[in-house]
DNA sequence: CCTACCGATCGGTAGG
DNA sequence: CCTACCGATCGGTAGG
């Protein structure tokens, strides 16, 4: 039954887009495939990763436990698809944003402002998905822990392209290294992030909004 | 048997300073209780308070599931007793190395000072314990999402006082808002363990002092 | 996508 | 501090 499901699957997938060796599931399916994700996304980013069982998706969105499973094949393979899910809310809701700014200084400026209206506007329920990625695999190994180190690495790697940007422009003071500034404007945005979800208070991201001008306007060229 | 252990450590507990209704165990238990408390504070500061399981617990230190959970009565107790225990050695590693600067300004570089070289040191192998705790908990309410905000009133409130002081003796600007500069450095010190944890690597650390330091210098009295 | 299972482990209890 | 349990839940499987 299952073989039939997927060969269906993957005779819609074969009319989309992706042809990979990955079944899909036909549009219902779909569809409660990406349900069970959602909650899984959100429930994930209050308890953390590690806490998400399939007992309690099951139950969070009224699917059998095993029905849950099917959709997933493993534990390990749900965990990776919900880290999945919450990049695709991140590109969308802090990197493109950001990459909207004209280029250089004003880029930089934007990506910052849209992480910190990211998490006022509380996207995910319990604060910014990757910090508390970050906070609970850093010190585990395993295939989190290096899809997170990738996933730092990526970011960093776009301020810093950013930053030197602004410093070819003449924005930003070419004395300046940019994986020092990288540090201190993520320090920030990251306390901002850190304070406001325990606290739930904009205050927070208003404080983490005057620390990251405060620096930018120190290492603006004069 | 349990009540006749109870009733020991409650007799040895008169003849030394705490007289509270909670059984102690004698001299091998108080050690055996140590002992356990010790490996699963730093399995927690690795995996998280939520993830120690007495089962765990049990194979880590060689005492049946029962026997440990004889020591703590409850999973909340042991998590409390765990956190407890974390918050000495934060006083003993952080907080009173800190205060043991002159007072002023230079307490207050003490402090933070202290944090870094404690990260740096590896006190808790999964990071500072805190730092993970509060990410842990801080969308989740309940006992401990409490006493988190409660512990981070404490050092919020510590460190405020610590700038009024350099305030008053005309240390740093008289201009500064003190909540904002504890939340500048802040920043800086929970970032500076959040990526010294992920990479172990201790040039993090550096990048730390180096933007405390650049802190320290914009707010210092001209 | 379901029911009906499996062995392992969970927090906790009884009794010593 | 131990053995020997309890019901509940875990990830996962069989079969439809």
């Amino acid at each position: 039954m299952l073989t039939k499901i997927a060969r269906a699957c993957y005779d819609v997938n074969m009319d989309e887009n992706n042809i990979t060796e990955q079944p899909r599931r036909r549009s219902d399916g779909e569809q409660t495939h990406q349900t069970i994700l959602d909650r899984a996304v959100k429930l994930a980013s209050i308890e953390g990763v590690n806490q998400i069982t399939l007992g309690r998706l099951a139950q969070a969105t009224g699917v059998s436990k095993s029905g849950v499973y099917a959709h997933f094949k493993s534990k390990e393979r749900l965990q990776m698809e919900i880290i999945e899910a919450a990049g695709e809310i991140y590109e969308r809701e802090v990197i493109e944003p950001g990459l909207q700014a004209p280029e250089g200084l004003p880029r930089l400026i934007k990506l910052y402002e849209s992480f910190l209206s990211y998490v006022e506007r509380e996207i995910f329920p319990g604060g910014c998905f990757f910090a508390g990625l970050i906070s609970e695999f850093d010190a585990q190994s395993g295939p989190v822990h290096e899809a997170v180190i990738a996933g730092h690495r990526e970011w960093e790697g776009l301020v810093v392209s950013l930053i030197q940007d602004a410093q070819q422009r003449g924005e930003i003071d070419s004395g300046v290294e940019p994986a020092f500034l990288v540090f201190q404007l993520d320090a920030v945005k990251d306390h901002a992030n850190f304070l406001y979800t325990l606290y739930r208070d904009p205050a927070w991201i208003e404080r983490g909004r005057q620390a990251i001008s405060r620096i930018v306007t120190q290492v603006s060229a004069t």
